[in-house]
DNA sequence: GCCACTATTGATCGCACGATCAATAGTGGC
DNA sequence: GCCACTATTGATCGTGCGATCAATAGTGGC
């Protein structure tokens, strides 16, 4: 019980440092949200100097928004490499939707939504925010497109419906950030939804 | 140009300086976002001092909680009232989702995404926020409760179908804050989607 | 016309934030 | 083993926030 404070943080490599400022900015969005992410909090988190988070980053905007990008970014990833097994278009999205409404992503939501909130006051996470949002749609596109050039889905528009699928689940998760519950409809009638906007059968996607 | 300097606020009757501190807090959130309603930013729209609106709001939170509520809640009304002119429950659908999709309510939008956000570290406006999802929710899921009875439109959970639709239009509103352009497809696409959860053929909702 | 009542204020507290900078203390290279 | 280099710190500034409270100044009722 005696290490409440920290006497002195022990000399690293900038780089090492660097990258543990970067993991706990992370951490702290993930739970407390990106609003959270604080100089001093961080400083705590680190187990270090307000100061020397300071000198590290170049400013708090920024900061904020490399954690929010590192976030949002890395999720994509991850749902594209979940979403390689499949060679067909319908099943690559259907693996992505169930992914994006899989209960342990409330975090990420969180994240979300704070960055819609607080780009309307830091430019440089809105520039982020816009740059990860277009990631996402043109992941999305393409597998869209994939599907219409393969015959399994009808639209003369992948790009905007890209950004309607991407919009709705958005919708409907940050929805479920204030009132959840019912997630056991939420996720079959919006996967309706998006069969019907793919040209679909019902139950073609899961 | 000499007013820049208020030199003392006229008396007035406590409930019309309380209006007209509510009413300030509606525009300031308004045309600045939820995160703007502040103590002294209040005092000054108002040609008032801080003191003043902490005598008259019991605390902040509680006063952006009020503003948030008179703002989404007033819409509500706006929305219904201009709805009540149809009678067929596909037209009044119809008609609230084109004014959602209009132009100029980017401002509240704002206001809701703040609310998401803000509502995680505010608990009272968290509270005023799921109170006001509720009616909305409630309030479309009387329409589609309507349209099925009347055989307009086809579903066994209303509910959850209201829940649905308002996430798609609020997660779609959201999203044209930060990468807008294209409301064009926005609506029309949106609507074919609506048509497929409630059992409609193509083009029956405008 | 006066005065009790009360709307309004000024001053001030404590807190959290981002940021800067000279001083300090480890350590790798010689 | 030493020292130049630099990672780390402590102290501190300025800002904006919510909140409180004694003092002040209009005014309605008599």
């Amino acid at each position: 019980m005696s290490r409440n404070v920290r006497k002195r943080a022990a000399r690293k490599a900038p780089a090492e440092r660097a990258a543990e400022i970067a993991g706990t900015a992370r951490e702290i969005a993930l739970d407390q949200g990106l609003g959270a992410v604080t100089l001093r909090a961080v400083a705590a988190g680190a187990g270090v100097t307000p100061a020397l988070v300071a000198h590290y980053a170049p400013n708090m905007d920024r900061l904020i928004a490399d954690t929010f990008t590192g976030i949002v970014m890395a999720e994509l990833d991850d749902v594209l490499e979940l979403v390689s097994g499949e060679t067909a278009a319908s099943a690559r999205l259907a693996r992505l939707v169930e992914t994006l409404f899989d209960e342990g992503r409330v975090d990420v939501t969180v994240v979300w939504v704070e960055s819609w909130a607080l780009g309307r006051r830091n430019t440089t996470l809105a520039e982020a925010v816009r740059a990860a949002m277009d990631a996402w749609q043109q992941a999305v596109e393409k597998i869209v497109a994939d599907g219409v050039t393969s015959g399994e889905f009808t639209t003369d528009d992948p790009a905007a419906v890209a950004w309607q699928l991407i919009g709705m689940i958005d919708g409907v998760n940050a929805q479920a950030l204030v009132r959840w519950g019912r997630s056991a409809e939420r996720g079959s009638l919006i996967v309706h939804a998006m069969e019907a906007t793919l040209g679909l059968r019902a139950g073609t996607l899961r």
